[in-house]
DNA sequence: ACCCCCGTGGGCAAATTGCCCGAACAGAGA
DNA sequence: TCTCTGTTCGGGCAATTTGCCCACGGGGGT
């Protein structure tokens, strides 16, 4: 094995990729591989380069990021995946570490815990940017049972983008479904977070964190 | 004058921040003089610092970005201000525009976009990305005033009751009149604030105050 | 082998939305 | 007074969505 760690970044900003891929190569041991900015991209160039970690912002255009981390694992459960993202909400973390990612890391944190991070994640060790860590545990403690653990990988994904204003066409385009699945969804979605209008769904993932 | 342009960035992600900072600072007649991720941080910098142009993300810590556009342009309103976001909503960019800012740059805009921005605004011209600029345009012709004042009282009050959860039925039945009128209110609604479903109109009275 | 959950969607009645229309009723102004 | 304009109230009706059913295929567990 070569002592250089091979990096694919992942997201959607290109001016925003720009950024922290220099960071990134001013270590003399990684290299960026490649870049992506959709899901579709980010798995043809998995395939094609076969990078040792994978650096991926969640809220791809085309595709959730879990269900993006999803799809990876069920190819090769060893791939290495850190999230490198915006959210600070606990749901987000543990929607991704579930996946299967090995490593989640805020946007607010120091450059310094996102190249550390990498160096940990390459060693297939766990991290969590130390920002929210204290909030990932409490929320877990609190709530083993939250409602929106009902919610099964796919839901959340669906969920997400209801709230960002997506119809449901929009949604089935983007995930390549059909958009009468994305309704079935919503509905199960209502169902099981236990609301009946689109107003007190909205008002609910407020309430839990996720707007 | 000097031939620099001497610029403040605001943006909550050190690390994005980071990022444009080293791509803007390639140009040799651009000079970073100041970053900042809080609005706090950003009015007590602005002051010290006098920057030509401030970049600002969206979304601060503390304070809305347009909150902080207002008060700066309510200081001096000859201030170049140009925002640079990843929301890509017609919403955004209007009030951000309407508060004082002279540009609206997304963040899924390639490079050169916002470097090319930086120059536009530093010459007090307007500049919205073009990835957005059809948009804003049609919500504009759509729907040109303030979204709140044009609601009728009537109008107001269902609203409310909708954002409490009530059905058409049951807003019906409080005041006395059909579910039938309800629904065409809400719709009215909806049509008059430009949002197409009750998630995004939730959100919007979210901004707004309404809940 | 078995079952169960998940993702995927068809089907279909019921409800809602989108957008048209008109009536009643005010207050404002010529 | 008599129009003009705006608000409230609702009917009508097509198009869409919701609510809830079912089924199929695939993975994982036991």
């Amino acid at each position: 094995m070569s002592d250089i760690t091979r990096l694919l970044l992942v997201d959607d900003h290109a001016i925003v990729r720009e950024g922290y891929r220099r960071l990134l190569e001013m270590r003399p041991d990684l290299r960026i591989v490649g870049e992506a900015g959709t899901a579709r991209d980010a798995l043809e160039q998995f395939r094609a380069l076969e990078p040792d970690v994978l650096v991926l912002d969640l809220g791809l255009p085309d595709m959730g990021g879990v269900e993006l981390i999803r799809r990876l694992v069920q190819r090769d459960d060893r791939v290495r995946i850190l999230v490198f993202t915006m959210h600070r909400e606990p749901l987000f973390a543990t929607q991704a570490l579930r996946a299967g990612a090995l490593g989640y890391v805020t946007k607010s944190s120091p450059p310094t815990v996102l190249v550390e991070a990498v160096y940990t994640v390459a060693a297939r060790r766990q991290v969590i940017s130390p920002d929210i860590a204290p909030e990932l545990a409490l929320a877990l403690v609190d709530r083993p049972r939250e409602p929106l653990a009902e919610l099964a990988p796919r839901e959340f994904e669906i969920l997400r983008l209801l709230l960002d204003g997506c119809s449901a066409e929009e949604i089935g385009e983007r995930l390549s479904i059909s958009s009468k699945t994305v309704q079935n969804c919503h509905y199960q979605i209502k169902s099981k977070l236990g609301v009946r209008s689109d107003i007190e769904l909205t008002r609910l993932a407020l309430r839990l964190g996720l707007i």
